[in-house]
This record gives structure tokens, C-alpha cells and sequence, in this order.
DNA sequence: GTTGTTGCAAATTGTTTGCACTGGT
DNA sequence: ACCAGTGCAAACAATTTGCAACAAC
């Protein structure tokens, strides 16, 4: 079916379509469901749940299948073209894999999944495998705490 | 029915005891499922799997049900007596929560789980609050790797 | 044309819930 | 005696899988 992208930015739309070349390089196919999930993370700043994506490509084409995006997103992870991160809960966070690596915190309060620093975790890296011998992947799994916003709404700082 | 554990030992028996204690002076039951709950994290070194502990459970006390298991974790975690981690898979962790607090390593590999020093990421902390806002909450979320024995059996380290 | 991908629906896994009864205090 | 906790089975949500048709290369 392949329906049109309701509104795709310039630069959502250059993004899959430099994940399309990559996957052409990489002798993969570029298919509707694919070409869906890219476009939604493409679209989307931040970091997406699976269930999320599923209803964002549901809502971008309705033809394809839930299915059909869990294996696009496992497949896509696979190659590389998109970047998952496991937050505390049990879920799974989404994104394209653009640019520089770098870490992920995620609020325990509002869910919300802030990207940080890359270099953020070298040092407790190299402690770890000096002292533990434990080898550190740090963009694998967010790190928990609350955000900005949460921390001043539910803890008075100084009320005075 | 309270089958009789099928040997603790003696330094486990006395976490129980102390847990129940605890229990006590919180006007909190002390009932079969808690104390088999209790009693098989006490013998364990490491942490389990709220699966592991339905199954050790069952081994301990075959009358004991899956719910009340959960809801034994559900209930001693929030009293404070047993502590629960998250892993990056979706997975939690449960453990006694005995003494100092310290921070949780997940082997992506073999999915052991390391204890780590309390303090490892409090420098991490510190600048996480001053640059991004963010309230780490560093024991909440096991830290992802590669644990020693995994690292050495996959990285051939030099190989000459 | 070949092979990987999709759509579908059913299976699977792990956890939760409603309710009557048991058991701890 | 009172009420929280339990056992049970059924509900539940999220992800996965087998298979036949289909589409990308």
C-alpha cells in the first residue's frame, strides 16, 4: 500500500532516506513496514516504547501489521539503522541510531528519557573493569532517577 | 502446612528471623508465603528473579501459589525488608536488604548479577545534578556489561 | 525467480486480579 | 473476632511464532 507520509519534515524525511541507502549498501530490503518505522522515529525527537511506535505506524499507515513492526524494529536494530535502549521498567526505548553515541537517563516518575553525555560513565568504566573486571556497556540501559521538572515538583528544594 | 525448610542454614535463619522481627514491630503478618519468601532469599548469595523465587519457593513449600509469591515480593519490598533491582531486560531482581546499600552490575551475557560499590557512581551523581537536572537514583537499575568470567570467554584478550 | 518479509491469528510468557476462605494477631 | 493475606483460576498485556501469500531485489 505504502501510503503517503502525512506530514514528513525535510529533515525526518532525509533521515529515512539515508537509512534506506544504508540498507541498500547493506544488500537489505527496504520494505512498507520499514520504510513506516523509520519515518515515525525520523518524526519523533525523543525516544519511543515499542507500543508506541506501533500505534505512531498505525496511525501512519494502517495496513501494516503489529507484527510486522516488532520485526522491523528488531531487524532495524539488528543493522544498526535503529538504537534501543532498556529502561528500568521492563520497556524498551526506540530511536535512530544518528550521530555520536551517547547515554540515556530515564525518570522514573514521568517516564521521559533524556539523552546524556556519552563520556558520562568513562571513568566509572574503567574503574569497573579495573576493579571488578566488569565490562561496561553503558548506552544498553538507561540510567534511572527523576528528571528536572520531577525533582522540583515533588521535592521542595528550598521553600523559603 | 508450613513444611519444614529443608536445611537452612544458620546465618540464614537468623536474616529471617531478623526480618520477622522487623515485621513485627510494624504490625505486619508473618504468614507462610512471607517466611518462604524470606527464607529463600536468605539462602541465596545473589539475587533472583521474581520467577526463581516463585520456583525456589516451590521447592521450599510446594503449598505456597505463584500469586502469593508475587505479592509477598510485592509487599516485603515495599516494607523495606526485601530489595528489588531492575535489569535492563525487563526482568527484577530480588535480595534481601541487608546492610549497606550498593549498587548492581547485570551480566548481558550469562545475566548474573555483581554487587558494586556504593559509592561508584556518586561522582556521576554530582554532575548528573549540576549540568542536567537529574536526581540519580543509582541502586533502582542494574548497570549493563559484561561480567569478568563472560568478558574473558568471548574477548580473547591477547591473542598474540 | 529466489528469498526474505508480511499479515494474520494463535501461542506464549510473566504478572495481576476478584473472590471466597484461611490464618495471623 | 477482625481484617489482611492466601489459594485458585481466569484475565491480562506485550511480544513471538508458524505458515501461506507477497513483494523486493
Amino acid at each position: 500500500m505504502s501510503a503517503p507520509p502525512p506530514e514528513a519534515s525535510p529533515a525526518a524525511r532525509a533521515a529515512v532516506e539515508g537509512a534506506a541507502t544504508l540498507l541498500r549498501q547493506r544488500r537489505e530490503r527496504m520494505t512498507g513496514p520499514r520504510r513506516a518505522v523509520l519515518s515515525v522515529l525520523a518524526q519523533e525527537t525523543g525516544h519511543l516504547s515499542a507500543d508506541e511506535v506501533v500505534s505512531a505506524v498505525a496511525a501512519y499507515d494502517a495496513g501494516v501489521h503489529r507484527a510486522s513492526v516488532y520485526r522491523a524494529l528488531e531487524a532495524l536494530s539488528r543493522l544498526g539503522v535503529v538504537q534501543h535502549v532498556h529502561l528500568g521498567h521492563g520497556s524498551t526505548a526506540y530511536a535512530l541510531a544518528e550521530g555520536r553515541p551517547h547515554l540515556h537517563g530515564h525518570c522514573s516518575s514521568c517516564g521521559a528519557v533524556v539523552d546524556l553525555a556519552g563520556d558520562l560513565l568513562d571513568e566509572v568504566a574503567e574503574r569497573l573493569r579495573l576493579e571488578a573486571g566488569f565490562a561496561l556497556d553503558p548506552t544498553h540501559v538507561a540510567l534511572s532517577g527523576t528528571c528536572r521538572s520531577c525533582a522540583a515538583s515533588s521535592v521542595p528544594t528550598s521553600p523559603g
